[in-house]
RNA sequence: GGGCAAUUAGCUCAGCUGGUUCAGAGCACCUCGUUUACACCGAGGGGGUCGGGGGUUCGAAUCCCUCAUUGCCCACCA
């Protein structure tokens, strides 16, 4: 068979791809095994695959490959998500592009063009996903939007409206007047940002005096009725009771008096805005103060701003302070910086506003889903986020759902008159109906008479049903899918998501399915480049994707990165890294040629270096596999990783096909290359999760293979019994192969002129794997003496003394410096160990363990000096 | 402002409930090598008083205190 000197990694992937997919093998339907289920976290539907994806869906490809090959019944679920507010906004930039504006558009029409928005560009990022080799089972490919998500999404809407967890609120939200409409807390980003403090005169009405009030926003005087001051700030005491002028606006509003205000901060004077700030609404509602809203929807003012109608906020902030001082009303402004909300989709200022929203009650919800956390009963990987996941569950705030937004799913809720509750809610009109004639007593009513609701549903509504609602588990509770593959496994995702979406589908699991969504949460970092920036398009810091697999292949770009991400750490991405594994598979495909190149001849026997090589590799495979399988166990994937990367490269690439390599142009015998091919088709098993195309690709090149014979569907392998003598004595061997090839080295002894080693059968224990030492090291002979000849290099290993003839060619000089220093060393060893064995507390308080093994070492040490020292008196 | 993590070799990280896996791994680095799978390689090697300072203990990277630095989360002092 021919194999190609340099592995094509693009070409292969994509032939194997196809075969994957052709096979059906990543398709999953419940059966009698033991099913692992792994939900994708959907990706902007319009999105393009970032490094972040990257990383996340490889460790889901590895834990699904994994599983499948352990004989479970592997279901990989992908899907997109309409992701309203980023994919709405793009739609109107894009009609914009076009002269089109969204305010010119019916809702209909809109959402043509969104959804023709999302014909064109959803699933680029589910394609780009197949070539980094996702195995999902893409028959099962869900989109938030769709009509099984829909219709989900609509019947709990409606369930927990039944429920009474559900309400409509006149209440203070978080007001994103660029995109027009509220966002929840999560989304508000508060950046610290340069500002002034403007101090402003407030005259006192019937008198000269004036009050000096600061406020960081002077623009909403405009909303201002009222001021607060600390009842215990004596300086305003004559002020209680009084009333108060605001400037400009001329309108007379009371002076209050609450704690709240810090006598401190400012000037102890607090202005009361209640239309814009949450705590003056607090105020402003304990002294039944008014609230005037001063704001338009798009951030500028209304009318109640006068002159200033129309202009953007912060405009009018410049601007007044200009005025207010033309009056001698500004008495000074300070630099200041303070935090502000910012949007984090949009990027603007959030103002906050009183408006009806809906909202989802909380508390009772977050409970369940708090404990199943502290409990552990859903594992967060790494533990360290249980604590922030409880702070937040521990002081959650009711959820509004409602979102000023045209793409998303539209609140089930329809209007049959004018009034605030003149509304019912159901999953269908003709539902709705039927209940708005009940409400009213008109059994005239008609679905014309009906009006829904305009707002759509946060996204998250939609998202934290995801496990649950891709095996279509809200609207048929029992059926056969849910009841198989619910709850998941494992959740693969950001930790910035943890509440948005995390804590959220395990409110909704425990809810509708009374179950928690998932065993595992295996939270990861966050993509960076080397100078620990985030990486992000505006920064321009993020490599391609597509384009790193088509230089390092796929396989390469997975074992970068995965290489050091540990669960919870934040990734430095180095192109490097990608090389490393690009390396990686060099290397096994030089070994696959190498191993496909012997000739065979099976009438030789199998020499005894051979025998022994297969007995020490088994041996460290099944070594390896413990420290593996702990390691997938506690999900330290970049672990598991490089105990195969170790035990491919080093043990089987460095040392055990050396060991069996036949000489130059010799055949190789039939029994050691069957345990050869058997050999390397356990590590391309054990590599399969991380490079799952070369895996293939050499699993079928390695021997003829019948029809569906294919690594990705073979069962993990089971290691043979782990020999630990043999194991030792490879060790042992290594020291005098180190030995005698620094040796070589450092005389300028090249490989091709063979030399004699003799060991001191007096001495020590010499390694049983003379075959191998002969074999690796191109040695004459190994001999055993009784006493140490002249003229030879003498070194210790295992404490065994070996000796190399060098036909006077010994540098006595540098050979007694090297036994000198050694001999210090070892002494200086001694006298610690002495130390603490004269120490009577440490013999008397240490375990008795502990104590013979110092004495040991101590024993170990006395023989080594013993035999330096006669070394040394040799020489001399 | 409050809370939580972290600080070990140039880089990224392991080191479980204190004592042979007590200083490790991979990469990077240095020296040598055109050996017949692979220079995307091989052989060999250097490098850390485990952030600083105290303490507990026979014994501390590991436990306690304290300081410093970094990161994350929460919190709209106008």
């Amino acid at each position: 068979m021919e194999i190609s000197s340099k592995y094509a990694p693009v070409e292969v992937e994509k032939k194997l791809y196809q075969t994957w997919m052709d096979k059906g093998y990543f398709s999953s339907k419940p059966d009698e095994r033991e099913p692992f289920t792994i939900v994708i976290p959907p990706p902007n539907v319009t999105g393009v695959l970032h490094m972040g994806h990257m990383l996340n869906n490889t460790i889901q490809d590895v834990l699904i490959r994994k599983a499948r090959m352990n004989g479970k019944n592997a279901c990989w679920v992908p899907g997109t998500d309409h992701a309203s507010i980023a994919t709405e906004a793009k739609v109107v930039a894009k009609l914009k592009q076009e002269g089109i504006n969204k305010s010119d558009l019916t809702r209909e029409e809109f959402l043509k063009h969104a959804w023709e928005w999302t014909d064109k560009h959803g699933g680029i990022i589910l394609e780009q996903l197949k070539k980094l080799g996702a195995s999902c089972d893409w028959d099962r490919t869900a989109f938030t939007m769709d009509e099984i998500r829909s219709e989900s999404v609509n019947q709990v809407f409606v369930d927990l409206f039944r429920k009474g967890l559900i309400y409509r609120g006149y209440r203070m939200v978080n007001w994103d007047p660029e995109a027009q409409t509220t966002v929840s807390d999560e989304e508000v980003i508060h950046k610290e940002l340069n500002g002034k403090l403007y101090y402003m005169k407030y005259m006192i009405e019937g008198s000269d005096e004036y009050l000096s009030v600061a406020t960081t926003r002077p623009e909403t005087i405009f909303g201002d009725t009222g001021v607060c001051v600390n009842p215990n700030d004596e300086r305003y005491t004559h002020l209680h009771g009084k009333n108060i002028i605001v400037p400009l606006v001329g309108r007379v509003v009371p002076v209050v008096t609450d704690e709240y205000v810090d006598i401190e901060f400012g000037t102890g004077a607090l202005k009361i805005t209640p239309a814009h700030d949450i705590h003056d609404k607090e105020i402003g509602d304990k002294y039944g103060l008014e609230t005037i809203d001063s704001l338009n929807d798009n951030g500028t003012l209304n009318a109640y701003g006068m002159h200033y109608e129309g202009k953007d906020r912060f405009v009018v902030r410049k601007e007044i302070a200009k005025e207010l001082d033309s009056l001698g009303l500004l008495l000074k402004v300070e630099d200041y910086t303070n935090k502000v909300g910012t949007s984090e989709r949009t990027g603007a200022v959030i103002e906050p506003k009183i408006s009806v929203q809906w909202f989802l009650k909380m508390e009772d919800l977050a409970k369940p889903a708090l404990d199943m956390v502290m409990d552990d009963e859903v594992q967060l990987i790494p533990s360290k986020f249980k604590n922030t996941y409880r702070h937040w569950m521990e002081n959650v705030r009711d959820w509004c759902i409602s979102r000023q937004l045209w793409w998303g799913h539209q609140i089930p809720a329809y209007y049959y008159g004018k009034g605030v509750n003149d509304f019912v809610v159901a999953t269908r009109i003709e539902e709705a109906l039927k209940l708005a004639q009940i409400a009213t007593g008109n059994n005239a009513l008609t679905v014309a008479d009906l009006r829904q609701d305009e707002d759509a549903m946060d996204t998250w509504f939609s998202s934290w049903l995801w496990p649950l609602s891709v095996f279509d588990g809200i609207r048929n509770p029992e059926n056969e899918e849910i009841n198989y593959y619910y709850p998941t496994n494992v959740l693969v995702t950001a930790p910035e998501i943890l509440f948005f979406w995390v804590a959220r589908m395990i409110i909704a699991g425990v809810e509708y399915k009374g179950q928690k969504p998932f065993s595992d949460v295996y939270l990861t970092g966050i993509v960076r480049d080397k100078q620990g920036r985030k990486m992000s398009k505006s920064l321009g810091n993020s490599p391609d994707p597509i384009e790193l697999i088509e230089k390092y292949g796929a396989d390469g770009v997975r074992v970068g990165m995965l290489l050091t991400s540990p669960a919870g750490n934040d990734l430095p991405f180095d192109e490097g890294l990608c090389e490393q594994g690009r390396n990686f598979t060099n290397k096994v495909w030089n070994a696959l040629r190498l191993v496909k190149g012997w000739d065979v001849d099976s009438s030789i026997p199998q020499p005894e270096s051979a025998v022994l090589a297969n007995q020490w590799f088994e041996s460290r495979v099944a070594e390896t596999m413990i420290e593996m399988e702990d390691s997938y166990g506690k999900f330290r994937l970049s672990e598991a990783l490089m105990s195969t990367y170790k035990l491919v490269w080093d043990d089987f690439c460095g040392s055990y096909l050396e060991m069996i390599k036949p000489a130059y142009q010799k055949p190789i015998d039939g029994k050691t290359i069957s345990e050869a091919i058997a050999n390397f088709e356990t590590i391309v098993k054990l590599m399969h999760p991380f490079t799952p195309f070369i895996s293939e690709e050499i699993w079928s090149l390695l021997q003829e293979r019948s029809e569906g014979d294919h690594i990705i569907v073979s069962s993990w392998p089971v290691p043979k019994s782990m020999n630990q003598e043999v194991l030792d004595l490879f060790a042992a061997t290594s020291n005098v192969l180190t030995e005698v090839r620094t040796f070589r080295l450092s005389n300028g002894i090249p490989m091709k002129d063979s030399i004699e080693l003799m060991v001191n059968e007096n001495s020590g224990v010499s390694p049983k794997f003379d075959s191998v030492l002969i074999k690796l090291l191109n040695l004459s002979g190994i001999t055993s003496v009784s006493e140490k000849p002249n003229g030879v290099f003498t070194f210790v290993a295992n404490n065994a003394e070996y000796y190399i003839p060098m036909e006077g060619k010994v540098d006595i000089a540098a050979e007694i410096a090297k036994i000198e220093d050694e001999l210090k060393y070892t002494k200086g060893f001694m006298v610690s160990v002495n130390k603490k064995l004269g120490n009577e507390r440490f013999v008397a308080g240490a375990p008795e363990q502990v104590v013979a093994m110092e004495r040991k070492k101590l024993a170990d040490a006395e023989e080594k000096v013993k035999i330096l020292e006669q070394q040394l008196a040799e020489l001399k």
